[in-house]
Formats: C-alpha cells, structure tokens, sequence
DNA sequence: GGAACGCTTCGGCCGCGGCCGAAGCGTTCC
DNA sequence: GGAACGCTTCGGCCGCGGCCGAAGCGTTCC
C-alpha cells in the first residue's frame, strides 16, 4: 500500500500534462522563451477564455511563472526541471507505436536545429556533443559530461566565460538531456546554454518564425566549419 | 502553429500517467520487478475489472510489457526511459506548493533508503555516491559520472565486473538520476544497477514488504562503513 | 474620456473516460 | 470433471473537467 502518496502526487503533475491544450502550450514553452497569454492561446488551440483557465491551472502547480508587463502577461517554464520532465516524456513519445505521422517540412526543420529549453537540440545538437568530445574538450559519459582543460581554454577563446556561480558551484556545469528526435543526448546544464547563448550572438543561428526549429545562417555554416568542423546538411 | 504535433504526443503519454490508479500503477512498477496483475490491482486503489482496463491502456502506449506465467501476468516497466520520465515527474512534483502531508514512517523509510527502478535511491543512494566521488573513484559531473581507473579497480574488488556490453558500448555506465527526496542525483546506469544487485547480493539491503523502501541490515551497516565509510542514519 | 486591447471570471452545457457488476475464458488443483 | 483462481471483456452509469458565450476589469492609445 506504500505508493499511493507518490501516485497521487505523480498524477497529479502528468494530468496537468495530459491535456492536449495544456501540453501545446508547454510543448511552446519548451524554449524556454516567455510567451504572452494571446500567444500561448493561437498554439494552444483553444479559446482565449479556455487557454486563460490552463494558464491558470499551470501557474498554480507551478509548471509556469507569470510577469505582468504592460497589458500582457508573460509566461514562462517555472524551471529547468519542468523542461527535462517534458523532455523525457516526448523521448519516451517517440519511442510510441510507429506513430510516424507524415513528416512535414516543419518536422523536419525541428530535427535539424532547434531549442531545447535554453539550450541546443536535433541534429546540430548532436553534432555539437560529437565535435567536442571528438576533439577531447568534454568526456561524455552518457548523460552528462566533464570539461577537460584543453576544453575550457577552447571555450574561453569561443568567447564563453563558465565562471562558477557562487551559489550553484559546479551544479549543472554540463548537463545533457535525451534528444527525442535523434535519441541521443545533447549538451544541456550551464554549457549548453552558454554555448546556444554565443551561436545567437554570433549569427550563427535564427529562431524560424513561431517555432523552436532554427536555420543555420551562412556565417553559421562556415563557423560551424571552422571551429567545430562541423558540416551541417550534406 | 508548429509544436502541435509534439503537443499531441506529450499529451497523449502524459494523460496515461495522468490518472490515479494508473499513476500508482506505475509507481509500485518504478523498482524494477514485475508484478502480477492481482499485485498491481491491490496497490492501485480501484477493482479487477478497472485496473485490468488500466493495464491494457498502459501496455498498448507501451509504457509497460506483459509476460505470461501460467495464469499470472506479470507487468514491468517497459524501458528505462519511462522509469525516467515518471521519475522526473516526481521530482518536479515534490517541488510543488509545500503539499507536505503529515510524513508517515513509511515516507521516513522511502527517504532512508529505496530502489528507484533497478538503483538505490534515498539518503543511501546519495550517500552512496558522495562516497565514490569522495575518493576518487568517480567524477560526477552533475547529471552523470564517468569512473576513473582507481574506480574500476575499487569496483572489481567489491565483486563488481563492469564488461563493456558488445552492443551497448559505454552507453548507460554511469547515468544519474534526481532523487525526489534528496533532490540531488544518484547514480542510475549499469554501474548503478550493479551496485545495488550486488548489496542485494551481500545481504547488506532487504526489500520491505509491499514498498520500494529498504532496510539496511547489521551486516549492510558494517560493510557500508567499512567499505564506504557511511554510516546510515544518526 | 472613450474606444480598443489583453486577459480573466462566471455560468452552464456536454461528452469522454473512469467506475463497477455481471459474465466469460484459460489455467491450476485434486 | 468440477471447483477455485487469475484475469479480461462487456454494458451501462455517472461525474469531472474541458469548452465557449457573455461579461468584467485593468491598461494603453489618442
């Protein structure tokens, strides 16, 4: 009789989860960017009225933060760990029965380059994991990883300073998360968003228009060659 | 208009753990064993009838998988992925608005120790860890670890042979995973699967009946501080 | 000040899905 | 062979929760 409490508690959060509306607006979130109400209610596929009450549930069990600004309020993933819960169930989505619906162009925009949370996924994802430990810069141990010494000079010449936080020390230097497209993990933790944080600043990569897909700009494809080696596309 | 699919996906896996019955379903099954259908009835709170329903909603997401024995079937989790994403789900779920209940001795003795599919898990699965990374016989980088040779020889004098799998390679060594009580990670993974089958083996753990919880037997306490130099509880 | 906008609250409808009683089917036991 | 057991299938009930129309409230714009 020992599991009820975690059940309840276990189903309590994965039916906030379990509602299509609900889970389009996170699935939106999923960027880690904060989305206004009108916003989140066009993905949501719901009335405004309707999205307003999800919202509202979300808000309250903490899925989602809120800030007002303006005549807007913006919504955002409470937190890292929302995300990775989101994550590992589309991962485990994925795996589903054959449920390969016809691949659209957009499906297929989101396999090769997207956000996850704050930081980089799909394809250019991978290969950036494979390019670092390629080049001894990280030791990857599956589901989360070391900088080397050669690793941390190579960042810090990429114009990326990992200084320890005081308070969070070396907690989430280099996380990974299970990537559900290519089912294999990419670079998360404090590493992966520094690292997406500079491909942004350098051009490298652009959000597509009301999606977590990216494209890859021309300097990003020679960057991307010439520091990582890294030929996205073929 | 682009994460609709995804939405759908997530809703979909997530409304399956999103029920009472099936979320306490679920969390009997988190340790790993494979239980039969009267077993899980028992622990999901509703009738034969219902949790037979359950059952076949769960199996056919595949989220669990069913062997027949004579006349038991016998239900365990599917793969590691769906232990992980309802472990996730905890995590998130016991950062929730302060829905402390009254902490029953049950509760006491899922935080002292438990397993967490086929790991440990609790203050042991922790201390376990903090002991290994103590003495340099791991790295663990947040959300995973990646042993070093003294670690490998520690390891093969406790009894624990880690052969590279042919197919698996390294993948899954050492994986973590967040403790929802402790709220830091321990160690999942072949290596920490082995570690707990091999306490299982030296007789210093025993299941309680009817619980993921765990006692540390006499011989469990003197072996740990010799060995790890924990000495559970206070 | 009034209109437009962004968002939420209130009410009431409605249907999906969880529930159990009854029945059925395969296996084991003696 | 018959009874007990383990589990599932079938039917029909019922209520929770999602849905939208209407209304309301704060902010911005001119």
């Amino acid at each position: 009789m020992a599991p009820i409490v975690s059940g309840i508690a276990l189903a309590e959060i994965a039916a906030l989860m379990g509602d299509v509306a609900r889970a389009n607006i996170l699935s939106c979130l999923m960027d880690g960017r904060a989305l206004t109400a009108s916003e989140l209610t066009w993905h949501s596929g719901v009335s405004a009225q309707t999205a307003s009450g999800h919202l509202a549930k979300l808000s309250e069990a903490r899925l989602i933060s809120m800030t007002k600004q303006g005549r807007h309020r913006y919504y955002r993933l409470a937190s890292p760990e929302v995300a990775q819960a989101i994550e590992a169930l589309m991962a485990v989505a994925s795996f589903g029965p054959k449920r390969h619906r016809p691949v659209g162009p957009k499906d297929e925009a989101l396999r090769r380059a997207r956000t996850c949370y704050d930081h980089l996924a799909g394809r250019l994802g991978i290969a950036l994991a494979d390019a670092l430990t390629g080049q001894d810069y990280l030791v990857l141990s599956d589901s989360a990883g070391v900088l080397t010494e050669k690793g941390q000079r190579f960042l810090c010449s990429f114009g990326i300073g990992l200084e320890e936080g005081g308070k969070s020390g070396r907690r989430g230097l280099c996380r990974t998360c299970l990537d559900w497209s290519e089912r294999r993990p990419h670079l998360a933790g404090r590493l992966g968003a520094a690292l997406c944080t500079r491909m942004f600043d350098l051009g490298w990569v652009e959000r597509i228009k009301d999606s977590r897909a990216l494209t890859i700009t021309a300097s990003g494809q020679r960057g991307l060659k010439e520091v990582f080696g890294i030929e996205p596309q073929g």
